[in-house]
DNA sequence: ATTATATAAGTTAACGTTAACTAACTTATA
DNA sequence: TATAAGTTAGTTAACGTTAACTTATATAAT
């Protein structure tokens, strides 16, 4: 009568019901019992796929960075202006086909319960700020960018900007592209940067 | 023998001390017990001056909004660019008096707990918006800031680029002075604006 | 094709802990 | 001396987790 999932399948029904709790309720709300509830199976059939609440939590982060690491390894033998628009853009595909990560994305705090998971998000995030950097300074070498250019300044500006987009894209409950608007933003940012 | 304070003097021990913890050890350890410990009373003497969490909660947001608002009631007469360093200089002023506060900016998602608190953040955040989107659109009116620039995209790069300063601030635990590296980077952006 | 069996997926019912909160009391102090 | 600031000792409810159990099903022997 009861039907069966094997673990694949109910470990993927868990970690994507997981992750539409923290989006939809916030972390808080991520409970074992509600996961169970949501499913529709007992508490302890959780532990059946998941050795306790830490991995589940792992496996979104991990998921997560996995999805996030793309960025890093594209980009050769390009113009500087057109790296710096391929990382928005990948970052916002991203995030457009999976718009319920935003969620870990902005409530990273919540993930110093952790310290593992929480000095991954750091260093990720100092990772992605060097190489937005050294794209700058590289830039600015090759006489792509503007000398008055602050190659950290810039980085502030930048990685602001990209998060500042997708919170107001969490805030409207995905209604716009994120992608047209991350079109339209960065060509105000280009025209700052490129020299004429 | 025990030392005992009025009402005034404890509430404000204890949203100190709240403030603390949330900075310091994230919003999951506010616990009443944590900051009962902490000022060294019992977790009951605590709701002496409380009725319950939410009230210490509400207190909170409502100092971070009394603060906060002091921003839109200045900037009369002025250039547009004018206005724009100042909200800059006012609101990382702020966060310079007051470190901790900057807490409650970036762990925000947190107070979907108390829906009231939330919505206030909301609206609180879209007031600001408009303001910044009308102080642009007046400086291209008045010929200060350049025809291209479009008001929409750029209040998102402005409000982005504080909130990543003061994340990378909050990172590195008040190391810098936030108002210095904010005049560093208006003045970058200050470039972006203004006609020559 | 049928049947036996190991195992993986599920259950119930509890565990110890901690959360927010309260009633009933004691005592310092204005 | 009345009141406000404090205590002790509890409550109820939720948390993550576990032990001990049941049962569906994939697979292998008949």
């Amino acid at each position: 009568m009861t039907k069966r999932l094997n673990t694949a399948e109910r470990r993927d029904e868990i970690l994507n019901k997981s992750l539409e709790i923290i989006s939809k309720k916030g972390f808080y709300n991520l409970t074992i019992r509600n996961i169970a509830a949501e499913i529709d199976i007992s508490e302890a059939g959780v532990y059946r796929h998941f050795k306790n609440k830490k991995e589940i939590i792992s496996m979104l982060a991990e998921e997560f960075f996995c999805h996030d690491t793309k960025i890093n390894n594209i980009n050769e033998n390009k113009n500087s202006i057109k790296k710096l628009k391929n990382i928005i853009e990948i970052q916002l595909k991203l995030f457009s086909e999976n718009p319920l990560m935003t969620a870990i994305t902005f409530q990273e705090e919540i993930f110093r319960e952790y310290p593992e998971i929480w000095s991954k998000f750091n260093s990720h995030r100092e990772k992605r700020e060097k190489l937005i950097k050294n794209i700058i300074k590289e830039g600015k070498k090759k006489g792509e960018i503007k000398d008055l250019i602050d190659p950290e300044s810039f980085t502030s500006i930048f990685m602001g900007t990209i998060r500042m987009t997708v919170i107001e894209w969490r805030g409207s409950n995905f209604e716009f592209s994120i992608l047209e608007k991350g079109k339209k933003i960065f060509s105000q940012l280009e025209e700052f940067l490129k020299k004429r």
